[in-house]
This record gives structure tokens, sequence and C-alpha cells, in this order.
DNA sequence: ATTCCACAGGAAACAGTGGTCC
DNA sequence: GGACCACTGTTTCCTGTGGAAT
């Protein structure tokens, strides 16, 4: 008798064992009990937040480090030892955290903090309209109304250079000396940054107050990543289903280039999902291959998806145009705008999308001089072309283009 | 030595959206 | 209901440039 291959597949799924003991430990902000290679690290940190307890004020902190470093979880497990601290005392802290790369703008930022702050409604804080020197008003009275001493975390501080410097330089100016003029309660702010040179981009008075106290956060080691790993193994897996082959690759994979435990650890999550649908008994290395391929297209693919109609059209004129001048891809462009029946952008605008798309490595271009016949810029895609059709073809707008 | 191409990329202005405040 | 705000995506205008051709 043959058997149903839908039926088939649910046998397995439903009487198939798992191979996760805790799937939520594979995620890079799981908070385990101890951080591991990061005591000297904490160690600064708690130091530098000491005041605190002693219902000073602590010195504003920046913290640098490469991503998947444990700057974020270091911060916060500190913060929240302090609380726990003080929780039954006569002195509130309140921990605020956002992060800015999630924020597109610096109001965003602002009223993500006030949230938090306790004004939680559309009348108290609304998402838009006001100025940003209001918002900030308003979250310094919550402050002084409430006697707060308040730790203001902003991650990925970098990018808020960029948030900044369209409107209110002022105001966040105003944020790192906001002790100045606050009558009761206080304000810390802690910066995280993954990008060590941010500092040029940033205000530089805004830097010197924020800069306090400083503290870099290096590099894991290849072992230092297994170790983690290992830790994490125990929690999320059932015994031994990892081959120590595959652990070593996983490390060695993420470790060697970056030292970043959080693509390690998603790395061996995925690894683990490719296994257990497969029925595998246990992780191997080519699970572990193969979950990096994944990983990989998938972002890809993401990143594909979620331009806007005009940038994915402008990445097919490029794979037209393979390796050709910004002229020529333009030109490229404008046909495929025509069959669309898009109103066609400027070459300025165009340009400046290249430039955007570039950064995010998707497509790579070069300047090169041709004398007489001027500069130019020459684009070529860097993914394969097939993966683009793949992502584009849900795309109703782009349907009869590929 | 000079010219001149085919753009790169900065600056500023503008239109449109979705909101507040009085 | 009009002044104002932040913000995005765009256009307009502009200056700058390395080297083949003259």
């Amino acid at each position: 008798m043959v058997k149903d291959p839908i039926d088939k597949l649910l046998d397995d799924a439903t009487t198939g064992k798992s191979l996760f003991k805790n799937r939520e430990v594979l995620h890079f902000t799981y908070m385990p009990d101890v951080v591991l290679h990061r005591d000297e690290e904490q160690k600064k940190v708690t130091q530098s937040l000491i005041p605190l307890l002693k219902r000073a004020r602590p010195s504003n902190l920046l913290i640098y480090g490469k991503p998947g470093t444990g700057k974020t979880l270091v911060v916060k497990k500190v913060l929240n030892k302090i609380q726990e601290r003080v929780k039954d005392g006569s002195f509130p802290i309140q921990l605020l955290y956002a992060n800015a790369k999630e924020e597109t703008t610096l109001y965003g930022l602002l009223v993500k903090f006030g949230r938090q702050l306790g004004l939680t409604t559309q009348k108290e804080l609304p998402t838009t309209g006001l100025s940003i020197s209001e918002v900030f008003n308003r979250l310094m009275d919550a402050i002084e109304k409430n006697n707060l001493n308040t730790v203001f975390v902003v991650d990925e501080i970098d990018y808020l250079a960029e948030l900044v410097s369209k409107t209110g330089k002022d105001v966040f100016y105003s944020l790192t000396r906001a002790n100045e003029r606050l009558k009761k309660g206080s304000l810390t702010l802690i910066g995280i940054s993954n990008d060590l040179t941010f500092k040029e981009r940033l205000d530089p008075r805004v830097l010197s107050s924020l800069s306090e106290e400083e503290i870099v956060f290096t590099n894991y080691t290849v072992n230092q990543i297994k170790e983690i790993l290992v830790e994490r193994i125990k929690e999320a897996f059932i015994p031994n289903v990892l081959d120590p082959a595959a652990l070593n690759l996983c490390a060695a994979m993420s470790g060697q280039e970056h030292g970043d435990a959080r693509r390690a650890i998603d790395l061996l999550r995925v690894a683990g999902e490719i296994a257990e649908r497969e029925q595998s008994e246990s992780i191997k290395e080519d699970h572990i291959r193969r979950a990096s391929l994944k990983m990989e297209e998938d972002k890809e693919t993401t990143a594909l998806n979620s331009y806007p109609l005009h940038e994915k059209l402008l990445i097919l004129a490029v794979m037209k145009a393979n390796g050709n001048t910004t002229g020529e891809i333009y030109q490229s462009y404008k046909n495929l705008c025509k069959t669309t029946r898009q109103k066609e952008l400027t070459q300025r605008r165009i340009t400046q999308m290249l430039s955007e798309i570039e950064m995010t490595g998707l497509i790579s271009g070069k300047i090169i001089h041709q004398g007489m016949h001027g500069r130019t810029k020459k684009f070529a895609l860097t993914l394969n072309p097939e993966t683009v059709k793949k992502a584009f073809r849900e795309d109703l707008a782009l349907e009869d283009l590929l």
C-alpha cells in the first residue's frame, strides 16, 4: 500500500522526536545565568554604575565593540542586578532601553523612551506633530514629577549620529547635559556602538559629555565562542545531538572572521532546525554548512523583497546591463519604467539609489575614468541573477519583466 | 598645455503626509 | 481652520574631476 506523502510528513512530524529541549536559549538575546568570557567588561560596567547604589549619578558611559560581543547583554545584566538591589529602597531607578537602529528618527527614539517613562497615551506623548524640543520637555517633566533616577541606554548609538544631523542637534546635546536643568531626579546616558569610528560624526560637545567613561569589548576568540556554544547546547538540545565536528565548524565559521557569538548561535539554531526537519538523529557538519548557506540566501531574499518598486526596477536594470555605466543603466531603467508604466525618476535620484544599494552590498560599483569620455561608475550585480528573479517573482508589478 | 566629456555627488528646496496646538 | 512640526522621497541646481583627445 502506498502512503499519501502528506500523511507521511505529518506522521513524521508528530511521532518524530524533537532535537530541541528549549529553543529560546538559541537566541542571542536570551539572558544566560553567566555571561561567559566577559568578566573584565562586566566588572568595568558595574564599577562605573556603582554610584547609582550610592544615590549619585554615575558618569555617562560609552561602550564599543563589534556585533555579537555581548555588549547589550552585559549592560542589561548589570542594570538588572542593580535594579534588583534597589527595588525595595526609597531610591527608584528607572531603566530605559532603545535601539537607535530600530527607530528611523530622533523623534521616534525620544517617544520610545517616553513610553517607558510612563507617558503611554497618545495624549501625553503623540507619535507625531510635536516639535522635538516639546517631546524633550515632556520627558524631563516626567522625570522631575516622579523624582526618577533614569538610565537611558541607547543601543547602536552610531545610527543616532545620522538621525540627529537632520533636526534637533541641540536636543541631543541637551540630553547629555540634562542633569544641569533637572531639579529633581537624574539622567544617565549609556551609549552602545558597533562602530569605533562613529565618534567623528558626532557633535564634539555631545561626545565629550557622553564619553566621560569608555569601555571596549574585544572580539571573542574561536575557543571562547565554542565554550559559549557548549553552555547553550546543554540547555537548548536533548543530550548528545551535536556532532563534535559540527560544533567546531560552527565556532570556526563565525569566530574566525568577526568573533561574532550572535552569528554562531543563530547558525546553530538554523542547523538544528534543518536537521530536525530531516528527522536526523544528530546535527552534523553538513547541517551547519547548509544552515550557513540558507542564512546567507535568506538575508539576500529579504533584502531584495524589502526594496520599494523603483529600487527593484533599478536592480533589474543593473542585471540587464550588467557591468555597465550609470548612463547605460539609467537608459535600461527608463525602458523598464516604460513597460511597467511607471513614472521615471531623475538621473540624480538614480545615482543616489545606486549608491544606497551599493552600500548594502547587493551590487558593487567602481569609478572609472575614460579620459575624453568622462568619469562614470560601473555597476555589477554581486549575487546570483536567479536569486533576484526568484525574489521578485512575487511582485505583481514586475510580473511581465521576468 | 588645454579642452572637454559624462558623469559623481553636495546643497538646498519642495511636495506631500500625518499629525498637534490654540 | 490656520500655523506649525518632523520626516521622507524627490527635483533642481550646482561644482568638481582624471585623463584621452586635440
